[in-house]
DNA sequence: TTTTTAATGCAATTTAATTGCATATACTAT
DNA sequence: ATAGTATATGCAATTAAATTGCATTAAAAA
């Protein structure tokens, strides 16, 4: 299994990906904050460097390759968190706790293992989602701003 | 706490919505249905009935009501299922397991409940969802179709 | 019935996502 | 280095989804 780096321009090269500033620049941008963040608002930080339609390429490549991984939020809006090195592009190791703030919206990928879940007869299941709806730490200190 | 009947009509009185045919209509197709639907399914089925709007705006007012709950499935869309009758508008007693087949597509409302999840320091959780993605036992069974 | 209140359907608008294609850029081989 | 090849990007146009405003219709209350 190949470990990725956390370098945008080593994770590109170990996925047979050109190296090119828009694709390093969402990597940044990922990598940089904690959370989950959906192409909304990547593309609000990042409209004026890179056009829509290559935002939405990059993080569909991104997916593909297991670079990233997707997290639907409340709304049904995607958002995007970086892979851990376990990650192959067929095979996601993204089972932990997500939690989604109601507040300021954010996605965090916490380290809760997802547990055992009793699957009935019949069903198989590949993979499983638990997200938290709720109040993050920060938006949760008495002041509500972000 | 108001038990709610299955019956439409009675749902509807005990909601103070009025009785219109296209409500009751929804109601039926979503009843009937042991999956939860989509907006775009229940469009496709109730179309030549409903207007699109409409439509809209019942799914919109169930959910404000409490009488359906919304999953949001692997692609992000909205899906909807009756609620059990503990529900209310304010707190959705939904936490069960969620499967979503991902040939057929059809979201299951399962038995499962939601086991207990270590939320860390600082993180306030309201609400919980568990979602199994996987193949369903209609499609398990060799055939393909569906 | 009549009156009041609310829901519906249609048209128009706004917003989001996708596609095709010419141009520009990164990597490979010379 | 440079030229050639493969691919990514940006723009324009299209397609699709969701929302809003408003006139009409229908349901419930008086």
């Amino acid at each position: 299994m190949i470990m990725q780096k956390r370098n945008p321009v080593d994770i590109l090269r170990e996925n047979q990906l050109k190296n090119t500033r828009q694709r390093v620049r969402v990597l940044e941008e990922i990598v940089a904050d904690k959370a989950a963040i959906s192409q909304r608002d990547l593309e609000k930080k990042l409209g004026k460097e890179i056009d829509r339609v290559t935002l939405y390429r990059i993080l569909n490549t991104y997916e593909d390759k297991g670079i990233l991984h997707r997290i639907i939020d409340f709304n049904g809006t995607a958002n995007y968190a970086i892979c851990s090195s376990a990650c192959t592009a067929h095979h996601h190791h993204d089972e932990h706790l997500h939690f989604n703030c109601t507040n300021c919206h954010k996605i965090y990928c916490l380290e809760t293992k997802v547990p055992a879940i009793n699957i009935p007869d019949g069903f198989t299941a590949n993979t499983i989602s638990l997200i938290a709806y709720g109040i993050c730490d920060k938006c949760g200190k008495t002041d509500k701003r972000n």
